[in-house]
DNA sequence: TCTTATAATAGTAATTGTTACTATTATTAT
DNA sequence: ATAATAATAGTAACAATTACTATTATAAGA
């Protein structure tokens, strides 16, 4: 229960210790206008109910292989990265790029020491 | 339907010509075990059903928001462009990137020109 | 070729995540 | 207090996908 990017389930159950009355469509209707509107961000990986995350400062999402945690890029990778990124995509199909989704998996620190 | 990146249905619609007693789930199936053996690649985008690429060769996709077509992004975008990012990641995160899930979205030429 | 083992398929049912709908209950404005 | 508006619970519907099972192919051996 990756509680710093919750699914909708998440938030449903926690939610309900405080109002026990709350139904999962509520949960998801609010969640989604919430998205909309900008408040909160959502995320989607492959395969997986989507998450939703309340910091909408730019920022990218990495999962760890083995233990499924869940780590932000913090500030915000160097900006010219990107563009240089970006200007890559637009060159290569003449696409204007506008949108970007970027996100990792790998291992992190803590998985790799215990491997050994 | 974007026949370069079919989805299991678009699939299933084109093999039914030739062998109209084809089933959806046999489709599914045989995608699903390309994509493991790494024949073809499953694309996932955001709040869409699954696409699958013949074109195994590493390489991203840009979607036009006004007409959905879908481009690659041909050769490999500088390997050191990606590299960096990696880099930039892990910095970040110390999750050691093994893998990479990029795509983009914005207007395509074609559309770009039709706007005005 | 006949026989058996192995694998693939059709067709359907089941699952998961999610949205839509509707009657009811809040909330707000009058 | 009353009417208008909005939000909710609860359930049904939906789409994409997987699982299951009985049947049909395919391949391999005798």
């Amino acid at each position: 229960m990756e509680m710093d990017h919750p699914t909708a389930a998440d938030v449903y159950e926690r939610v309900r210790r405080e109002s026990p009355q709350i139904s999962l469509g509520t949960v998801y209707r609010n969640l989604g206008s919430m998205a909309d509107e900008g408040t909160i961000v959502r995320l989607s990986f492959a395969g997986e109910p989507d998450r939703f995350d309340p910091n909408t400062v730019e920022h990218y999402h990495v999962v760890c292989g083995e233990c499924g945690r869940i780590f932000d890029t913090d500030d915000h990778i160097e900006p010219e990265l990107l563009r240089k990124l970006d200007q890559a995509v637009e060159r290569s199909t003449g696409v204007r790029v506008q949108e970007r989704v970027l996100s990792f998996s790998g291992i992190c620190a803590l998985c790799a020491t215990d491997r050994r």
